[in-house]
DNA sequence: AATTCCCTCCCCCAAAATAGCGGGAACCTT
DNA sequence: AAGGTTCCCGCTATTTTGGGGGAGGGAATT
């Protein structure tokens, strides 16, 4: 089987990214990654429900306070168009069109953010999200071609952030949410595709009467204060695939 | 910025996985990764909702029917392990205590599987979820070092295999939902944090009248036959976030 | 300037969901 | 062989939702 390949300076960035055992750290390496890459930025954005976020990265303080403060999270397009996205992106292909999105761009080219950009989305499991991002100051061409040569690199590095902001976070649901039956896992896939009890167990050739007791049984397992709940639960927690 | 790194046999094929624009394409991309890393087997396996599933790679017909046939998609550790998971996985970490998994591990090993397993889980957004997997017969020091030795690369292709899976896939979901305005995401958020409507109509200061105006809005646009459709919708669309 | 959303409020009644109680048989893991 | 789960069925009560209808003011986009 394949042997290890020759040492580079990105190998040894993404192996101290492997070896990192601390939040801080996130910092400093993405400083390095920066100097590697010669651009202007380099950011890990996490984001989470309830307008949770947490990033680490080379944009000035005053900027990242001003996302912050004007709940830009809500606005920006890297965000917005990379969320149900799952390839990389570059930031000139997403919609600026809005009004609020051209203010949110002119004030991050105010506060040093560079004209080009380009995201790697990453999804975790139960819909976490997390977007790492280059950017920098210079023409398209150039741009273009710096993406097409540092491309898998940037995916590589998006993924190790990624597991490594996760690793850290203590907030990662461990919840340990029982896991349901069998039948209820199938009452609750059929009442998150919208089916009625009625219709649930009629598809499961139950008694409406029974398929109470697993949705009851699901709910109270899941800590759920009503069906809908429950099955929001469910999702969010990869119990059920729909 | 930096330019162009040397070309390696796996950046060959690398390029090539980029490059392909046929599913059957990956097939053959398989068979090319298998040679390059002198393993057994190499799987690409995706799973959507409903038990659908499609699968690319270097096992045995005969056991890919068996798996089919067997729905050992609802019993494999390696798919019910990885599909909560983030992170690569050796698959001797994986809980196989289960009576049910022995089985399929004794079937599987029957039918050309080897003792060693590495699996790179993917999520996308809505919920998708696939499985890179190297396979191989080998001791357990040797499987060790494989795996440091490749990781990265099994990461990557993983993720470009899952990029092209996605994009020949007409399942995709064509993304039609039409994005909800701010109170319908209100709306649908609070019901799926389990709020009542009375509870949610409080919260957010408005009338259980005005409320109710949202939610059915929201089960119009998402085209969903009662609440806890169009919040299941809602949130494996990415459209609302708990 | 016009149009298209969005937000807010109100009515009615049928349908569905929730909460609590009870029972017994089959199947795993221990 | 025991103990735990899961699986199936029954009852009645109250509360909550669903599916129609209509109406006006305001903000944003075209």
């Amino acid at each position: 089987m394949k042997r290890r390949r020759a040492a580079t300076a990105f190998n040894t960035i993404l192996k101290a990214l492997e070896r990192t055992t601390e939040l801080p750290q996130l910092q400093l390496i993405s400083e390095q990654l920066r100097d590697y890459f010669e651009v202007d930025h380099i950011v890990y954005h996490w984001v989470s429900g309830s307008g949770t976020q947490y990033g680490c990265g080379t944009y000035d303080d005053a900027w990242v306070q001003r996302y912050v403060d004007q709940d830009y999270l809500r606005v920006d397009p890297v965000v917005l168009g990379c969320f149900q996205r799952f390839t990389a992106v570059d930031w000139k292909k997403l919609n600026w069109t809005s009004k609020a999105a051209r203010g949110f761009l002119e004030d991050a080219q105010a506060h040093g953010v560079g004209n080009q950009g380009f995201s790697v989305p990453v999804h975790g499991p139960n819909g976490q999200f997390a977007l790492f991002s280059v950017n920098h100051d210079s023409d398209d061409d150039t741009w273009f071609e710096f993406i097409e040569n540092n491309r898998r690199n940037l995916i590589l590095v998006a993924h190790y952030f990624n597991e490594k902001a996760l690793e850290f976070e203590p907030d990662r649901a461990p919840e340990a949410t029982a896991a349901l039956s069998p039948r209820e896992v199938d009452a609750m896939t059929f009442l998150a595709m919208g089916y009625s009890r009625a219709q649930v167990a009629d598809t499961l050739s139950i008694s409406e009467h029974t398929l109470r007791v697993y949705i009851e049984s699901a709910r109270h397992k899941l800590g759920a204060a009503n069906t809908t709940h429950a099955v929001a639960r469910a999702l969010q927690n990869g119990l059920i695939v729909i």
